[in-house]
DNA sequence: AGAAAATAATGAACGCCGTTCACGAAACAA
DNA sequence: TTGTTTCGTGAACGGCGTTCATTATTTTCT
């Protein structure tokens, strides 16, 4: 006997998350149509509903996938070494790259909707850790009053500013900022933001 | 002859734009249906596509009427004589409050997306200075080297950045800032930019 | 006013899409 | 091998946005 059942399994589930992946990546979360991937992952219909629960939980592989290579960027983008506001302007820039050269896949991190009342398994709202992890040692050094919760709530909210500006940015139907003042954009932001954080507490 | 075509077209629209914004409060985006609108406004399936090209130039009647509402809400919310580190943080809560008590419908605003490679009229477009709008003026105040285009993509960041701090709260599928804590996290938020902001040039 | 022309409302029908299901094939257990 | 269980198949289902031949209504013309 050459396959067993677990080695078929995988495969097929390895072969759909590829062929979601190229989908999404070429045209969008809307362009992801479940005839399509089973068509490229070369298995009927039906398939993806016995590798999957439905077309969301496929999704959700292919937006893990996205979350793990977005936290070695962001890893990678920091210089060792460079102060906190520093490594701050590298994490926001390491983010606008990635968001560029990744464009659908970033936006179907944030775009994607599970239907009303449906919430996502822990492992994968765990996997959304890395958007915050570095930002918690610098931010920490800005302030060091803070820490545990409230310092990583307050990463949070250095995240979420960060990713305000690129999201509105490169998906805003209206006056968008133009890509390439973009990382200027960004930068004046977090410039703006750490000195903000620094001096905080100094004149209290 | 008691009804003329322009008012009985005009009233239809009315009517349809009504039904719309009532299913879209109540059931967000998503749970609009043209079946549902239209059995709501008192017509007939495709009596919508007499009055409105398709579904989604109807929402983008919806979200005129959103952008209006919230244009007058970031209006009143600013106190005259503040300076502009007290107009900017108001702006910012007046900005939350009023996506918590019009949670499915300033969503809306962010999460509709027409078909790819279709843009949204001009007239609409316009419609979303509102959201810059009342920065301009304290900001000018704080960057007073800013002026013209660069004041207002400035002001268009310190939006975004306040923008993506209460879309991810509410909106996150992952560690999302709890609803209590937006407005302390979106005032502290703002103080650190308003402070790097003003901080700024006085040493360079 | 009445007839003809223009326009709008109707709702059944179309095409697309996610999902299901009865069936046949394949893998395991004996 | 034979029986059993599990999986892959693709036609069919139900819901959706949109269209279109038809009917009803309003305007225009004489």
């Amino acid at each position: 006997m050459r396959n067993n059942r677990e080695e078929q399994r995988e495969g097929l589930k390895q072969r759909l998350v590829d062929a979601a992946e190229a989908r999404i990546a070429a045209g969008g979360l809307n362009g992801l149509k479940a005839r399509d991937v089973t068509a490229d992952a070369g298995c009927a219909l039906g398939a993806l509903y016995t590798a999957f629960e439905d077309l969301d939980r496929l999704i959700l592989q292919v937006n893990s996938r996205t979350l793990a290579r977005l936290g070695a960027a962001l890893q990678a983008s920091v210089v060792p070494g460079h102060g906190p506001r520093a490594v701050m302007a590298e994490l926001a820039q390491g983010y606008v790259g990635f968001a560029l050269q990744n464009f659908r896949l970033w936006a179907a991190l944030f775009t994607h909707r599970l239907p009303e009342g449906i919430e996502a398994p822990d492992w994968h709202r765990d996997e959304h850790a890395v958007l915050i992890a570095q930002i918690i040692a610098p931010l920490s050094k800005l302030r060091p009053d803070l820490a545990g919760a409230a310092l990583r709530q307050r990463a949070l909210t250095v995240f979420a500013a960060v990713h305000g500006v690129v999201m509105l940015a490169l998906t805003a139907r209206f006056v968008a900022t133009p890509r390439e003042q973009l990382p200027g954009e960004v930068a004046a932001l977090v410039e703006a933001m750490t000195r903000g954080l620094e001096g905080r507490g100094l004149e209290a």
